[in-house]
DNA sequence: GCAGCTATTGTGGGTTTCCGCAATAGGGAG
DNA sequence: CTCCCTATTGCGGAAACCCACAATAGCTGC
């Protein structure tokens, strides 16, 4: 799915027309508030946004949609060639920033690898999002034994350090493992994100 | 250290001397080729390259100075307003693109905000170093046996993946953890980086 | 031939880890 | 009050891990 929000009609007509012509589902909207306003949830989809429009332009769009969690990448239009804009958009982390008139296949290519993009961001992310689900199952006695286990600390010593018995890291460890899906320490280690650990 | 590659004398002159008057050393070169030439290395640094120039345009010297592995971040100065130049080179990985004329105060603090990208990209790069170096010392069979051990396999079980003994397992394994400088399997799990497991 | 390295294996002993079974105590919600 | 959950602990037995000491075999380089 690609939204394109742009203020001008015949923009966004052509563009679906050219999206539909390649299989590609597509919906325009008149404007940025608009889009703001619906704020679909689509998966594996992109968003093309015209940096100049009545009311909110491009960029304050785009800083709105990162605000709100919009995961989608954003390909930016511009009838105007302006560097400042373009670098600011790309170093807020625009997909792409794309002048008129541009190139049929260029747009395309171009939407499709951004969707591609998406697809993969939102496996991860939903990856990322079970994983700190599990996480946060566990109780604070538990998260406390996982960040020592986790520095490669023996549970005889996490015992030393936390004054409890060694009996008891066992359990905290057990529940640990089972909450997370680990098999073991290592399986652990490894399943975890590197600023996760430490 | 900032390198200052402009054709233009009197701007590597002015910029120069603005650099010396916050303190930070900078040398100007008056071509690309004449820095692909020297390719001098200089910890802490970034590079300043104008888009213009006769000879090797700016973005030309970008990308040879990337294929020769040069690390320092790069800020790129133009006097045209060119949109597809500057998404290019920012999606190239520069670190920022900047028109003339700029204001004084701007242009060093990108600078300092650079040379401290640079400064711990270049420390982890060090560590990178020395891990993969670590990592090159091992003998095949004890490459093979860490990455069992990495995908959470206790001994017992990679004695029979591997059909050996469970002692030999134990011999490779302590070799594994004594060269890459871990106490035990966890640690060394969360020492790799996440794409050197599994 | 000698030295160094890797790969392999066994013995024996010690430590660590794991966990079923059992129990107590405290806090919060219905 | 009852139930559920967390935190804690002990006992006992089994499995896993660790490693000194010792040894053999094969390969490479000097």
């Amino acid at each position: 799915m690609i939204h394109i929000i742009d203020d001008e009609e015949p923009i966004r007509d052509a563009l679906s027309f050219l999206f539909a012509s390649r299989g590609i589902e597509a919906q325009g909207w008149p404007s940025g508030e608009a889009f703001l306003q619906a704020q679909p949830v689509t998966p594996c989809s992109c968003i093309i946004l015209d940096v100049r429009m009545p009311g909110l332009a491009g960029p304050e769009v785009f800083q709105r949609l990162k605000a709100a969690g919009q995961q989608a990448p954003v390909i930016f239009l511009t009838g105007h060639a302006d560097v400042p804009v373009a670098v600011g958009a790309l170093k807020a982390g625009a997909f792409d920033f794309l002048e008129k008139p541009f190139n049929d296949n260029q747009i395309v290519d171009l939407a499709l690898r951004a969707i591609a993009l998406h697809e993969s961001a939102c496996a991860a992310a939903r990856h990322h999002k079970d994983l700190a689900a599990r996480r946060a199952s566990l109780s604070p006695r538990e998260e406390e034994v996982m960040q020592l286990m986790l520095s490669g600390v023996p549970n005889k010593q996490i015992a030393d350090i936390l004054h409890i018995a060694t009996r008891t890291v066992e359990v905290h460890r057990g529940r640990v493992l089972a909450k997370m899906g680990a098999r073991n320490g290592i399986e652990l280690a490894v399943m975890l994100p590197q600023d996760a650990r430490r």
